[in-house]
DNA sequence: ATTTTTCTAGGGGTTTGCCTGACCGGACTA
DNA sequence: TAGTCCGGTCAGGCAAACCCCTAGAAAAAT
């Protein structure tokens, strides 16, 4: 039911002036997903004057992303935490699963070291935020195709301390990051104004799962019922995205 | 109470070298107001690849933004409504003030018509989302720049919608108006995370009492269901007290 | 290799949401 | 004065959501 000609998937424009006789081996291979056109064609634009990148596709969703995996073989995809709908996390998980060699770049705009530490848990080669001045993306790739991991400035020398000191890390924070990878997608979804069938049709769940999710939500942030549930999810929502 | 600027506004700058026959007015110039660089650079290479536009500034936050205006003298700006730290719709309301005839198109992630709505009580020329397709902004600077409104399909027939059941809603006022002083009490309450049954002890009503006047708000409100109507009264109370 | 989390999901009882309908009292009007 | 409208107050009933419990498979930690 998706009759979409896919212009996701176009053809770089053909580097025919880079011809057998440059000794360098072929351009890396870069797969964007990202569910704002706008900001994919600030990065495409920006990889594509490269000489030694290119973009060979882009997705706006999870599904897309995978199919155009398998389709355009990239070297390297960057793909926004913030998908719409799931998560680019879990994104990130399938990925890891199905394509295990596959470098994955997060780029996200928060700054937030939950998001960091997940992304990198899941095997992320890299975290950069869109805050960041656009050369970083650049610096980002050829230190992931490097085989290093690539760490925005400051979230670096935040989970450093928070490494140094120890599994305080959770004490001092706040108690979301005590929620598992699900648990905070449902969390966010709820913040969202989702309900509990919505969110269950979006993950592809049964709705007793998403109540068991939110059943341990509460548990871990100490929360009495339902309607506190909300009223925290929303307003740590609003917080994340009015940043 | 559309004082749309009257297209004088035609840059009345240097009558430079004007070419012949083509009474071609000088290229609209636009502002771009954004905090992720990689978002800046996909709108102004969208932009710039049009004749009759031109990116003449760019800005990433809401002080360097007014200094710009001064300076570049736009027809156009283009804010993004998540500006990190003041929010955008800030940002614009200062714009309004001193610069009234600037054209402001926001620019959001969110499909929230709170947001929109906000944005156009301050003064907003148009509300587009960044998961809109590419060319939707260039259709956005065309529209406002005719004096019309541009909103997001998604958005507009929702807003409308919430205009025609929220009765005789007048376009200054948002609809919570409509409602009764016992109504509003109910609804700050709920915003502010209380349940049905807290709010009826509270006003020592019956539960059913209260889950009457629920039933009128979402009506004049037109929200489908209570998940809709709890996210709307905590967005309005955190309004009201941030007011 | 074993234990602990995480993710998934079902059973069953309780509570809430939501629709229909109803009564009262004030206000406006014909 | 009677008629009508509306705001505020509730009930019944059915569906949905919520809540507490259990539980297995998979992943992570030990």
């Amino acid at each position: 039911m998706k009759p979409q000609s896919d212009k996701n998937v176009k053809t770089p424009t053909a580097p025919s002036k880079v011809p057998i006789a440059a000794a360098k081996k072929s351009p890396t291979r870069i797969l964007i997903v990202d569910d704002h056109p706008l900001l994919r064609q600030g990065i495409a634009q920006l990889i594509n004057h490269e000489k030694d990148m290119m973009v060979c596709g882009e997705a706006e969703n999870s599904h897309k992303a995978l199919d155009a995996i398998t389709e355009t073989k990239p070297d390297v995809a960057i793909v926004d935490i913030s998908l719409g709908g799931s998560s680019g996390i879990e994104l990130l998980k399938n990925i890891k699963v199905r394509f295990p060699k596959l470098l994955v770049l997060i780029l996200s705009m928060h700054d937030e070291s939950v998001y960091a530490q997940r992304a990198l848990r899941a095997g992320a080669a890299g975290y950069i935020m869109k805050q960041e001045a656009t050369e970083r993306v650049l610096t980002a790739v050829r230190k992931v195709l490097s085989g290093e991991v690539y760490l925005s400035e400051k979230l670096g020398t935040r989970m450093l301390n928070q490494l140094v000191g120890g599994r305080s890390a959770t004490l001092s924070g706040s108690p979301i990051e005590e929620l598992s990878d699900r648990e905070l997608e449902v969390f966010g979804l709820i913040g969202q104004g989702h309900g509990t069938r919505p969110i269950a049709e979006k993950l592809h769940l049964s709705v007793k799962t998403i109540e068991s999710h939110r059943a341990h939500i509460k548990e871990k942030l100490n929360l009495k019922n339902a309607t506190e549930l909300v009223h925290h999810a929303i307003q740590w929502a609003q917080s994340e995205s009015l940043g």
